[in-house]
DNA sequence: CGGTGCGCTTTTGTATACAGCCGTATCCCG
DNA sequence: CGGGATACGGCTGTATACAAAAGCGCACCG
C-alpha cells in the first residue's frame, strides 16, 4: 500500500520540494499524488492544524519562521527538550542507553560528511532522547517543534565545525543520562540547544562558513 | 454565520456532552450539526491530531485520561507553564499586567461559587499569562496541553477550599510577573500547577470532599 | 492615459454517491 | 444444542459534481 497524503505532502516540505511561502493547491497535489481532493484536503488541514502551512486569504501557503519566531521556537524547545533529557535520565532502560550509545559511536564515522545526513542523524539522536524520557505527551510535543523546524531552509550542520562539536556535546549529554544524573543532562541539553541556536543565527547572519 | 463543526464539537467535549471513550459518528454529527458529513469529517481529524480523539480499529472515540498519561501531560504542563510565567515577568506590557491584576481581583467574587465558573475563570487567568509571554509557539503549546486537559472529568475547583488556596497562589504569581522577577514567576507558577496536580489526585483518590 | 467596473477563470468549500470493510446476528449443519 | 459460516447492515474512506467566492485581465469611459 502507498503512504497517505499527509506523510508525501510532509516528506515533500522536507525534501524542500516545497518551500517557505509556495502556495499549495488541492487540485494539483491531487493529481501528483494520484489520489482525489478529498484525502489532500484532510492532509492540508491537519497540516495547518500542526502550524506547517497558515492561510493566506483563501489559499494555503507553506509556514515561514521570520527571526522572532525562530526565537519563540528555539526558547520552547530548549525547554521541553532540558525536560526530555532530565526525565531520560529517570526512566531510560538500560536498552535505551546501549541504543543511545551506539549513536553517538556511528556519528563518529559521518563527521565532516553530508549535511543531510548529519542531520538527519541528528534528528534520530534527539528522538530517541524524547522516547527515553517515556512520556508521550511530550514526545508528542517535541514532534511538533521539530516539525516547525523542518521549515527553516538549512541544517546548522552545514556549518563549518559544528558537526564535532555537536557530537562532543551529545557525549556529554548521553554520560549525564547514562549516570542517571538528570540535573546534568536537563543542562547539558539545554546548553547543546542553546549554542545551536547560536549557530544558526550565525550562519543566517553570514558570519559562518558554510561547506 | 455559524461556527464551524470543528468548534462546535470540541465545545460539545468541553460541555461533557461526549465523555471519554465515547465513539464519534461521522453520520450522527453531521446530522446534528445541520452540515454533510465532508466538514464534519475534517473536524475529527483536526481533533485527532491534536489527540482529542484516538481511533479505536477503524473509528473514532473521545480520548481518556489514564493515570500515567495525567502525570505525563502534568509534567509538561508545569514546564511549559513555568516558562510563560518567566517570559511573562520579562515581556509583559503594563497594560496586560492590569489586566491580569484586574482578573484576581475580580475572582475573589467567585469564591465558594460554582466550580465550573472557578474553572473557567482560571483557564482566563492562565491563558492570559500564555499570552503575555509574547510567545506564540508557546501559547499553542500551551494550548493543546489545556485542551486535553478538558478531558478530565471533574475540575480539581470541585475541591473543597481549593478556590481559596488557588486565588492566593495566583496573586503571588501575579506579584513576581509585576516585579519582573522572572525566576519567583517560574518557581510559583511551577508551584501552583505542583499544588493543582497534588489536589486532582487527592480528588480522585477520593480523599477530599468535593462539593 | 489612467482608473474603474464587469466578466471570466481558477480554486476552494460543501454535498452526495459509491465502494469496501468490519462487526454482528442469524441460520444451518453437525 | 452449540459452533461456525454466511449474509446483511452500518460506517468509513474515496471520488466526483456543483456552487460560491476571489483574483485577474481586459475593455470602456472619463
Amino acid at each position: 500500500m502507498q503512504k497517505d497524503a499527509y506523510t508525501l505532502i510532509l516528506e515533500a516540505i522536507d525534501a524542500g520540494l516545497y518551500k517557505p511561502g509556495d502556495r499549495l493547491v488541492e487540485s494539483e497535489l491531487a493529481e501528483r499524488l494520484g489520489v482525489s481532493r478529498t484525502p489532500v484536503r484532510e492532509a492540508l488541514q491537519r497540516l495547518e492544524t500542526q502550524a506547517m502551512l497558515t492561510r493566506d486569504g483563501r489559499s494555503l501557503i507553506v509556514a515561514s519562521l521570520d527571526h522572532n519566531q525562530l526565537a519563540d521556537l528555539y526558547a520552547v524547545r530548549t525547554e521541553l527538550e532540558g525536560l526530555a533529557a532530565r526525565l531520560a535520565a529517570r526512566h531510560a532502560t538500560d536498552e535505551e542507553l546501549r541504543v543511545l550509545r551506539g549513536m553517538v559511536t556511528d556519528d563518529r564515522a559521518l563527521l565532516g560528511g553530508d549535511p543531510k545526513l548529519l542531520s538527519r542523524a541528528n534528528k534520530r539522536f534527539h528522538r530517541q532522547i524524547h522516547l527515553a524520557s517515556h512520556n508521550r505527551f511530550l514526545v508528542q510535543q517535541l514532534d511538533l517543534v521539530h516539525r516547525s523546524m523542518a521549515l527553516m531552509a538549512n541544517t546548522s550542520f552545514a556549518a563549518e565545525g559544528r558537526d564535532e562539536v555537536a557530537l562532543a556535546e551529545h557525549d556529554q549529554i548521553i554520560k549525564a543520562i547514562e549516570a542517571h544524573d538528570g540535573e546534568a543532562a536537563y543542562q547539558a541539553l539545554r546548553q547543546h540547544i542553546s549554542k545551536a541556536f547560536e549557530t544558526r543565527l550565525r550562519v543566517d547572519a553570514g558570519e559562518i562558513r558554510t561547506r
